[in-house]
DNA sequence: AAATATACCTTGACAGATGAGGTATATCGT
DNA sequence: ACGATATACCTCATCTGTCAAGGTATATTT
């Protein structure tokens, strides 16, 4: 387990609609966002990835359709849903919470 | 699922250490700091707080004795160890950073 | 006598994360 | 021509922290 698995558990469906926020997008290159933004220092392991998609289509969070490519291999682009928007935003607005609720318990 | 359980997990044991460097404790009374601490917005489920207790003894984090009440309940007490001040340290930078990490993946 | 508070504990089940495995196409270096 | 690497998808079994539900025991309050 990596440094930082248990710790961002459970953040890994905010991260993905926060890229999706940004346009339609396929899982390779989510991935590669999210290694980008972060300069390397955090990354979505693939079964992480594909399981979260799984979930957040099936709660209706994202969408999916196939893009057409004329070579290369095929990609799944994900769109965000309104309900997705919606859970995002309370997403975000409960990671702000949770920050100032672990900063009291664990400073000084 | 409470609302925070997935987005606080993993960072159970950093709280518990952290309430033991004010000094020797147990369980009843660290669970009740967390709870006053966060005016209620937060508390340590009390199955999740006595495996917590377990994995930290195993791993020489804490260690554990019984107090000498003269009436009322029993009480284990637990204090840190020197590594367990070593890795809370580890784990507050490492809070630091991931704080950082999933603001900048979810923030605009 | 019953309810509440203090104080401890275990067990089974759940759910998200992940290692390990798989498939297929395109490109780059030798 | 051939192997390596990059792109791009996927599944399954396993692991681990959390927690509901259950238990025990003592002290105080109603």
């Amino acid at each position: 387990m990596s440094l930082t698995s248990d710790i961002i558990r459970g953040h890994t469906e905010t991260i993905i609609l926060s890229q999706l926020t940004d346009g339609d997008s396929y899982g390779y290159q989510i991935n590669k966002a999210i290694k980008d933004k972060t300069e390397g220092d955090y990354e979505v392991k693939e079964a992480t990835l594909y399981t979260a998609f799984r979930r957040l289509e099936s709660a209706d969070l994202i969408h999916s359709y196939w893009g057409d490519e004329a070579s290369g291999a095929r990609r799944r682009y994900y769109s965000i849903t309104e309900e997705g928007r919606e859970f995002l935003e309370n997403n975000i607005k409960e990671w702000q919470h949770v920050k100032t609720l672990i900063d009291c318990l664990i400073s000084k």
